[in-house]
DNA sequence: TCATAATATGAATAGCCATTCTATTACTTG
DNA sequence: CAAGTAATAGAATGGCTATTCATATTATGA
């Protein structure tokens, strides 16, 4: 028989349930430390129970983090293409950075941590994954910097190795926000990051 | 009675046997997936005799950690501190952190896979070590780009700030020749890395 | 050489937790 | 409302491996 309408959405509501509080255990303790029990007792399940949403802890992981990261992407995408100019595209491209990691400062420590990248033979499924998402994050940027150089604004170069500088002194300053400062907001430094990243660090001798 | 010269470095042998076993054993599968059986096995002993020279895994694999990213730091200040020009200097370091990962392409993977920074309750301690540790080396390099602006070939601005987008490019560079590129050289980038952060990607535009 | 101390061994222990499985509860529908 | 179906509970199972410990081996020095 056919599942209803009302019943796929009440399966739906679970199991993002499911997810979110399996989110905040993983943040909190890492793939290896935290357990079936807890993740079911934080959604308000017995632990049998999450075994008739996920395959298993490892695929409940996989599947948490995956999700989570391409609404990161494309929320980013989306929040770039907004934008015209191309130093606006870099500012937006920073801005919505910092902005997914302000709000997922858990999640963003687990990925730092970057546990769970090799859980098991059968982890290397997720590891592989996260690594093609993170190429074609890449490429995305590669192309932003491509049509810079093609209307003059950026130097011509390899776009590929511009776009992994931006991302590495993004991903340096998420870096030190999170062990540091959280006081203060990060979105403060997205001017600071994207004129260091087109002006560099040295001085200019005039004349 | 005290142990003989002989039996103490008898003992520190075996110790860093044990030490460099576990390096490649961890750094192939992880803190979690690794055995003591197994590590024990490759450094040719029984599994109880490595509780001789470690309170336990947890034990093993910090003192492992510490002690090579002690190394690390000191060879690069080393390499640093024998330059005397601030590009010079500049060079040396994306150079020797380079280098560096050349040859320690697997315990570099574990670093980036971060496994073990939150081992246990217990594994913050080690955590907390790697996280003072960045620190140092971060205000090292920071010291760096200070008398760069005093020196007036720098720009001025946060010295910290500059530490961290510099060390972010390295980062990022290695990081993309770890999952891609290890055929050619990481060297072959220095000079690449050191121009674009002094010059930054931006197009000057004459007049 | 022999008694004694220091080390090494590896089988046995013990704790942990993912996963399974059956009893129970809740829902659905005729 | 009752029979039947789907979903949930949570105790029991089983596998795994860090750690311990009684025993064996090796080194020491008188």
């Amino acid at each position: 028989m056919e599942k209803s309408k009302r019943k796929e959405m009440e399966f739906q509501l679970r199991r993002a349930e499911i997810l979110s509080q399996a989110e905040k255990i993983f943040a909190a303790k890492g793939f290896h430390n935290a357990t079936m029990a807890e993740i079911a007792d934080a959604a308000g399940f017995a632990t049998g129970t999450l075994y008739q949403f996920f395959e298993g802890k490892e695929t409940l992981y996989n599947v948490m983090v995956s999700e989570k990261i391409d609404r990161m992407h494309s929320e980013i995408r989306d929040s770039v293409s907004k934008e015209e100019k191309l130093t606006d595209k870099i500012e937006k491209l920073v801005a919505s950075h910092f902005h997914f990691v302000e709000n997922n400062v858990a999640f963003c420590d687990l990925l730092i941590r970057g546990e769970g990248l090799t859980l098991s033979d059968k982890g290397t499924i997720l590891r592989d994954k996260l690594i093609a998402d993170y190429f074609n994050h890449v490429s995305f940027v590669e192309s932003i910097m491509r049509s810079g150089m093609e209307t003059r604004t950026l130097k011509s170069g390899d776009p590929r190795m511009m776009a992994y500088t931006l991302l590495g002194i993004i991903r340096s300053f998420f870096y030190y926000w999170m062990l540091t400062d959280q006081d203060t907001p990060l979105s403060d430094k997205v001017a600071c990051v994207s004129d260091i990243f087109l002006k560099g660090a040295g001085l200019e001798l005039p004349g």
